[in-house]
Parts: structure tokens; C-alpha cells; sequence
DNA sequence: TGCCAACCGGAACATCGCTCCGTATGGTGA
DNA sequence: TCACCATACGGAGCGATGTTCCGGTTGGCA
């Protein structure tokens, strides 16, 4: 679990190689058609077999998560800057959860593959390892400031909005985004009234 | 869709009992093993063959909508009742609400078989025809007693509600019943502060 | 009792995740 | 330059599951 030391020989050329074509071809079959694309497809999209995918990535999580690392590293670095920017603490973390929220809706299937069913548990365990944290000190700053009522916890704040945004595409009549702001809305301390 | 002729032939006996049987078997395994069940175990604890139960339920989801319609018809009924016995509008709703979500997380998977994902598209459509109408018009009731903003749809809101009940057996840090509670929070007019 | 439409059962086909092992090859040391 | 072998490849194959199809069975009526 720690890292491989140094002297690990580096990987084959055509190791490499494969890799990225695999890494190249999920991606694209995710925009077209959500994260659930068979694997087979991938491979034959990458022009390799489906063991050479099986071996890179383990399991369909391991491929989500590098795809989209990129993504969701961003996404937690925006946490912090957010928070010095802001206005308030709360208007940071609505505007992080906005940021959030607009990674999952966009990428199809993502927002239910999150959901803890074992299987894409990597996956679920990544997205909270990273951003769990983020989320976490936003919601800290926020309840400090007397902004919102500190009795949800972010595990369970980002789940919800997680929840919130499947199906989020493929349904007009339904907007996410709306629906987590209402959330946070209720976050406000002793409610309205 | 409008309803059989009554000059429709009776069924035959051993279709009755079938179907009966079906029905059972389905209803103690989706307590067991959530809606996901696989249909050759639902024939054969039924002790019939994989034809019959599609033949008697052409798709998962019309066997589910059967083995749960009582439910969601004594759901559906509660509203009114709720409306006229309680002391607001909102917490009409908020009751209703509340024994809709119950309903939901205690059913293994039926919140997440209710994503309109084409597949279950009739437990969808079924929920919906039955309890749409029934949300809006707590929602209608307590918008126009000034209680909550008048600018999310029923529609919205119960794929919201839904949306948030996935996951809520299997993990306890996560309480739906709360998530829900807080967005009912945020539907309140022009929020706290 | 005999007939036949309705009904049954489960084999068969299709899809998909994942594994396994015989084969091919990149890179290195001689 | 060449031979060797650890590394990596490919895809057949297995198990699980959804769904269809058709030959055989049977309930109910004349």
C-alpha cells in the first residue's frame, strides 16, 4: 500500500503503451455511452484483449478512477481556494458542491456507480478518500461560522448529494442541481421560521 | 390500458394458482434478497418454471409493482387523510413524506429499481401515475398556505426523495430519513436567515 | 369422455464479468 | 548480434443472469 519503492523496474514498452490505449479508448466509451460500457467493448475500442484490460485495472473502479483522477483531483483543490475566496464559508461550499455536482451529472452513470454496492467499491473509496476531507473542512468552516447546523456530517452530506444527481441526465424534468441547493438550503441552522 | 372487458375470460385454475404462487415466492425473496432477485430462483422457489413467471410478469418490474401494490395504494390513500388531519399543510407533507421514505429503505433495492433507467420503466411509471398526484397536492396545499416555495415540481421532489433513499438499508453512517428531512427544510419560502 | 386452447417447463440463446494459460515479445547480458 | 526469459498479451472458456421459444401437458367444456 505504500509506495513502490524506486528501484521497481519500469514497466515494458508495449505495457505502456497498452495502458494508454486502454486509458484512451474508456474514456471515450464513457461520454458515449456511461461508465457501465462492457469491458469487452473496451478492449476491442483499444485494439487489445480483454486480459490486457483485466491486468492494468483490476476491476471496472480501478479504470473509472483513472480516468477521471484528473477531474477529481482538481475538484479537491478547488476546495481550499474556494474557501479563501469566497464571501462566506457557506457560499464556498455551495459553490464547491456546485462544482461537484457538475462532475457527476455530466459523466454518465458515475453519480450510480458511486453508491457503495460492492463491486465498485475502489471507486467509492477513492471519491471519498479525496474529497471526503475537502467537503469535510468546508462543512467545519461553514458550521463555525454559525452558517449551517453542524448535526449532518459530510459522509453523509456527500452521499446525498451523490444520490441526488443519478439520473441527473436523461431526464429533463429532473434538476440536480436544484434539488442539492435545496439540500443545502436545509443546512441553514434551526431551519426557517 | 383501460381495464379488461369484463366479458374476459376467466383465467384458468392452475394459472391462478400460479400466478399466487409466483407472487408469494417473489414477495419472501425480495425481503430476503432485495427486487434484484434472480427470476430462475423467484420459479423455483415458486415451484414453477422460468415461463410461467414471465408469462404471468412480462418484466421484474410488473412483478414488484403486484407484490407491492397494497403499499403504495395504503401510501397513496394516507395523503388525503394526512391533509385533513394535521396541523399545516407542510407537515402534511412532511409525514407523508416520511412514510414514503419508510417505505422505501425498507424494501432492499426498490429505490434504486425506481431510477427511471429504461428496464423498470413500469415500476416507474406506476409509482408515478399512483403518487404523483398525490405529492402535489400536499406540496400544492402547503404552497398555497405560504409554507414552502411554489418553484419545485412534485415530480422533482419525489425523484429527489427516491434518489436520496438509495443506499439507506446497508450503511448505517448514512440516514436518509435526515437528508430527506433537510431538503423538506429547504423547501421552505425564500429559505432561513 | 374426448378435444383443444390455454398453459407449463426448462432447454437454449444472448450478454457480460472475470479467469486462466499457452503464446508472443521487449529488453538485457554475453 | 543473438539467445534467453520475465513480462505481457490475447481470447477461449466458465459461471451467472435475462429472456425467448416450442414441444408437451392439462383444465374445462361440449
Amino acid at each position: 500500500m505504500v509506495d513502490a519503492p524506486e528501484t521497481a523496474r519500469p514497466k515494458r514498452a508495449d505495457a505502456r503503451r497498452n495502458e494508454q490505449a486502454v486509458l484512451d479508448a474508456a474514456a471515450a466509451l464513457f461520454v458515449s455511452g456511461g461508465v457501465d460500457v462492457p469491458v469487452r467493448d473496451i478492449a476491442t475500442k483499444a485494439g487489445v484483449g480483454m486480459g490486457t484490460v483485466y491486468r492494468h485495472f483490476p476491476t471496472r473502479a480501478d479504470l473509472v478512477v483513472a480516468v477521471y483522477r484528473h477531474q477529481v483531483e482538481s475538484c479537491a483543490e478547488a476546495g481550499p481556494a474556494l474557501l479563501a475566496d469566497a464571501s462566506s464559508p457557506k457560499a464556498a461550499l455551495a459553490e464547491w458542491v456546485d462544482l461537484f455536482v457538475g462532475f457527476l451529472v455530466t459523466k454518465h452513470g458515475l453519480a450510480s456507480a458511486l453508491r457503495s454496492d460492492e463491486g465498485s467499491a475502489a471507486l467509492h473509496t477513492y471519491f471519498l478518500d479525496r474529497l471526503l476531507p475537502v467537503c469535510a473542512d468546508l462543512l467545519a468552516a461553514a458550521a463555525n461560522a454559525g452558517e449551517v447546523d453542524p448535526d449532518v456530517s459530510a459522509y453523509e452530506l456527500m452521499r446525498g448529494i451523490g444520490n441526488l444527481c443519478i439520473g441527473a441526465d436523461t431526464d429533463p424534468r429532473y434538476d440536480a442541481r436544484r434539488l442539492v441547493r435545496l439540500l443545502l438550503a436545509g443546512l441553514a441552522p434551526t431551519g426557517a421560521s
